[in-house]
DNA sequence: CACACTCGTTCGGCTTGACGAACGCGCCGT
DNA sequence: ACGGCGCGTTCGTCAAGCCGAACGAGTGTG
């Protein structure tokens, strides 16, 4: 894929598709991001080259994550809110993780399938100091992460987060599977 | 989000890191990326404010996608949503690999996804010698392994193999993408 | 019709990012 | 010790981003 071409039309493109979703003036979006509306005009008329600064403050004025602009619009996986019912405990019949690969003797890293049906969340103890787990979201919606601040993934996205303090698993769609890699160093 | 202040410490401190973990000097990132070393320098040290351009370019020569550049490490979770990629290294249309995460310095281990579309197979030359591949299917059907013996997968098969021979990639239906671990020792 | 208002673009200036060159430092070989 | 080399920082210059102000266009109101 030649990405190498920088991503200013597709920021230019986002910035004004955005400002019109919401309905602002180019003056109104230039006044709460602080910056002058000639210069939001320039942006959008894809001439320039933002620095992070501007474009931070814009995504801010805009209510858009930062990524959201630089990105293409390729985007067809979204997030979708949750309540964030945590329940306590421990292996269940719709939980089922299966080691494919173990890693060398002073344990180097283990790689698993992971599937989950959507119900409790399932809870996971800290593991040795330093570990880090990696998960990428094969198919449905998961919600993972650290206990006090899960995020919720859809098919294709992948996060990490260390694997030392509490953390969970929890699918939101039946045939949710990921891949998860767990990293001890 | 967490919509705060400025990211440009943040930024500053992601730079160097990724820098140091592929184990490069300043000067050769800056030549990767085509900008002047003095450039860099400034901002690792987090003074002044980089034009998209630059940052992309950056990102482009660390081989990091570039949200992890501007997401401040807000909590210890780092995600990469399927729809905000940086993908590189593409040297086909129908074929496209994106970094998630890379091992430390004398590399260990890097993790992708990988989408690909049929058509012609991808033809990976041997990479470092004691290098293996690990793989994952998430949707779709791929023939991979070494050249000379490939197998094929489904969705959710699993197979592992040695990365320091002539190897391939082929997907056999539309769709087709994987996770994939390469491991250097 | 004139007026007041707002939107978005264009025009000088000031500020700042990006560059190349030179510098100090550490680390090899001879 | 002495050069030679590569790394990372600092300095002076130039280009470009950002800004405020002024400009034409469109709209509604008395």
């Amino acid at each position: 894929m030649a990405e190498s071409g920088p991503p200013i039309a597709a920021i230019a493109a986002a910035l004004r598709r955005e400002r019109q979703r919401a309905g602002l003036t180019l003056s109104e979006v230039a006044r709460r991001a602080g910056i002058a509306k000639s210069t939001l005009s320039q942006l959008e008329a894809g001439t320039g080259n933002p620095s992070i600064e501007t474009l931070w403050a814009l995504g801010v004025a805009l209510g858009v994550p930062f990524s959201q602009l630089v990105d293409p619009p390729t985007s067809q996986v979204r997030v979708v809110r949750a309540d964030a019912r945590t329940t306590f405990h421990a292996d269940r019949a719709d939980f089922a993780a299966t080691l494919l690969s173990a890693g060398d003797h002073p344990a180097r890293r283990d790689l698993y399938v992971m599937t989950l049906e959507p119900g409790s969340a399932r809870m996971a103890d800290p593991h040795i100091p330093g570990s880090v787990e990696h998960i990428v979201v094969a198919a449905g919606r998961l919600r993972t992460g650290p206990t006090d601040a899960p995020i919720e993934l859809g098919t294709g996205d992948y996060a990490s987060f260390r694997g030392d303090v509490p953390h969970c698993y929890e699918a939101l769609v039946p045939g949710t599977w990921a891949v998860l890699m767990m990293e001890h160093h």
